[in-house]
RNA sequence: GGGGGAAUUCCAGAGCGGUCAAAUGGGGCAGACUGUAAAUCUGUUGUCUACGACUUCGAUGGUUCGAAUCCAUCUUCCCCCA
C-alpha cells in the first residue's frame, strides 16, 4: 500500500485535483509539497497538527516538504471561513508568532539540507509592487469566479474588505512563486482552502502552462458537525503552557464514542490494521480506545514522558485511588491570603478555576466543589498551612482536579 | 455620491419612558442518570464586602423626577440607487 492509499484509508484526503498524478508523486516520493500556516496566534493547535503529521507522513515516504509561515499573507487576513473582517495584527505580533511557529514546528519535522523546508512568504510578498503586481498576475483573475469561490460567498452577505478579497491572490502568488524557486510542485491545506489552493494551480497553468496539483485534508469534525479541537474557552493549542498535557490529554480522553475511532485514524500513526480491529469494539469498551487516543497523542506532542505521567495521573484521579502528582497546580501567592486564611471562593478564583466570585459561589452553592474529598460550603476557610507540602486537591465538578500549594 | 436600515449581555435575538440585570433559543457551568461517552431531566449563567449595593444595552452629550427605550452629533456595519 502506498502512502497515498493509507491517507485516503485514514480519511484524511478530502479533495484533490488530479487524483491519478497525485498518487503517482506522492507514492514514488516525488512531490514537494507545501503547506501554510497563518500566523494568527503564538501556538500552533490541533489543526496544524494534522497538517504536522500529514507533512511527517509524506516526508517519511520520501517527499520533500516546504513549511510556509503566513507572515506576509497574515498582514492581510484570511477571510475563508469566517463570518466578519478578522482583526489585523500588527507586523511585531506577525513576527513574534511566526518564531513561536518556528520553534513548535521543528519539533515534528526534520528542517536542513535536503529535508524539509521553512519558508516565510513575507520574503517575497512583501516585495512586491502594487502596479507591477497587477500587471503581473491581477490579469489572470476572474472575478466573476473569485466571487463564486465557497470561500467568499458566506461573506457576500456579511460584507467582505478589498483588502481580504485579496487574500486568494496572495496565496495564489505563494504557489506561483514556489513553484518557480523550489519547484514546488504541490499543496496541501485544509479543506476550506480549497478554492484559494485552486487559485494558486490556476496562475501557474496561465502564466507558466504547466500543471501543479492541490489537495485537501479533511476536516477534523466530530460528529456534530463542529470542528474539534475546540474547547469553550479557545482552541487546543501544543505548547504546553496554553495547554497543559494534562489537559491535552483529557480533551481527547473525553471525546465522544462516534469520534474515536475516526480521531485515531486520522490522527496517530498507529498502523491501520490495529485500527481496524478496534472498530469492532463497542459500549463501555470504548473507554480503552479513548485511553489509547489521548495517550498517543500526546506522546506525539509532548513526549513520551508527559503522556507516561498525564495517563497514571488520569487513572489514579478518575478511580479515586492513588495520588495524582502532575494535575495542573496553582502555587498561592501570600497576598492570597488575609490572617493566614482563605476562604473557599477566593481560593477557586485564585486557582483560576472560576473567572469571579460570583461564579465560584454559585458553584459551591450547587455542590460542584470538592476540597479535599469534602463538599465545600461557601463559608469554608482554609489555614494557610493547609497548603503545605503536598497541598490542596480541588475538584470541580466531575473531571476537574487542581491542585493548590504554597 | 444619493436614499434607507441596524447596533442589546458569550452567540442569535426580544425589549410599551418607570414593574429591565433585561424575554426566548443556543452555548457554557453545575446536579441527577452513566462508561471521564451520547441522549434526557433539573438548576444556573453581569460584578461585589450578596435577602442589599454597584456597573451594563456602539460612543459622547442632551430632554426627563426617571431612559436600553426620546433628541443631537459621532463611529461601525448592512441594504437599495449611481
Amino acid at each position: 500500500m502506498g502512502i497515498y492509499e493509507e491517507l485516503k484509508a485514514r480519511g484524511l484526503i478530502a479533495q484533490v485535483t488530479d487524483e491519478e498524478e497525485i498518487r503517482e508523486l506522492l507514492n514514488n516520493g516525488k512531490a514537494v509539497f507545501y503547506i501554510g500556516f497563518d500566523p494568527t496566534a503564538d501556538s500552533l493547535h490541533v489543526g496544524h497538527f494534522m497538517a504536522l503529521c500529514l507533512m511527517k507522513r509524506l516526508q517519511m515516504a520520501g517527499n520533500k516538504p516546504i513549511a510556509l509561515i503566513g507572515g506576509g499573507t497574515g498582514m492581510i487576513g484570511d477571510p475563508s471561513g469566517r463570518s466578519d473582517l478578522r482583526q489585523m495584527m500588527t507586523t511585531e505580533t506577525i513576527c513574534h508568532n511566526c518564531d513561536a511557529f518556528k520553534k513548535q514546528m521543528e519539533r515534528f519535522i526534520e528542517f536542513g539540507e535536503g529535508k524539509a523546508m521553512m519558508v516565510n512568504n513575507a520574503d517575497w510578498l512583501m516585495k512586491l509592487n502594487y502596479v507591477d503586481m497587477l500587471r503581473e498576475v491581477g490579469c489572470c483573475f476572474s472575478v466573476n469566479n473569485m466571487l463564486r469561490a465557497e470561500c467568499y460567498k458566506q461573506r457576500m452577505e456579511k460584507g467582505l474588505s478589498f483588502l481580504e478579497f485579496n487574500y486568494m491572490i496572495m496565496q495564489s502568488y505563494d504557489f506561483y512563486h514556489m513553484f518557480q524557486a523550489f519547484g514546488c510542485n504541490m499543496q496541501f491545506g485544509g479543506d476550506d482552502q480549497w478554492s484559494n489552493m485552486l487559485g494558486g494551480t490556476d496562475l501557474i497553468r496561465r502564466k507558466l502552462g504547466k500543471d501543479a496539483y492541490a489537495m485537501t485534508i479533511t476536516l477534523l469534525m466530530n460528529a456534530e458537525g463542529k470542528k474539534m479541537g475546540k474547547t469553550a474557552s479557545g482552541a487546543v493549542w501544543l505548547d504546553p503552557n496554553k495547554t497543559s498535557p494534562f489537559d491535552f490529554y483529557q480533551y481527547w480522553r473525553n471525546v465522544g464514542d462516534a469520534d474515536v475511532l475516526k480521531c485515531i485514524r486520522m490522527l496517530t500513526f498507529l498502523p491501520l490494521e490495529e485500527i481496524d480491529a478496534m472498530d469492532k469494539w463497542e459500549g463501555s469498551q470504548l473507554n480503552r480506545a479513548k485511553e489509547i487516543l489521548a495517550y498517543e497523542l500526546t506522546k506525539l506532542v509532548h513526549g513520551e514522558d508527559e503522556a507516561e505521567k498525564a495517563q497514571e495521573t488520569a487513572r489514579a484521579l478518575f478511580s479515586g485511588t492513588g495520588d495524582a502528582e502532575n494535575m495542573p497546580a496553582t502555587v498561592l501567592s501570600e497576598d492570597r491570603f488575609e490572617n493566614g486564611k482563605i476562604g473557599v471562593l477566593n481560593l477557586l478564583t485564585a486557582c483560576g478555576l472560576c473567572a469571579s466570585n460570583g461564579e465560584a459561589r454559585r458553584l459551591v452553592q450547587q455542590g460542584g466543589v470538592m476540597v479535599s474529598d469534602k463538599k465545600a460550603e461557601v463559608t469554608d476557610v482554609y489555614d494557610r498551612e493547609d497548603f503545605s507540602g503536598e497541598g490542596v486537591v480541588i475538584k470541580k465538578g466531575k473531571k476537574i482536579f487542581h491542585r493548590a500549594q504554597i
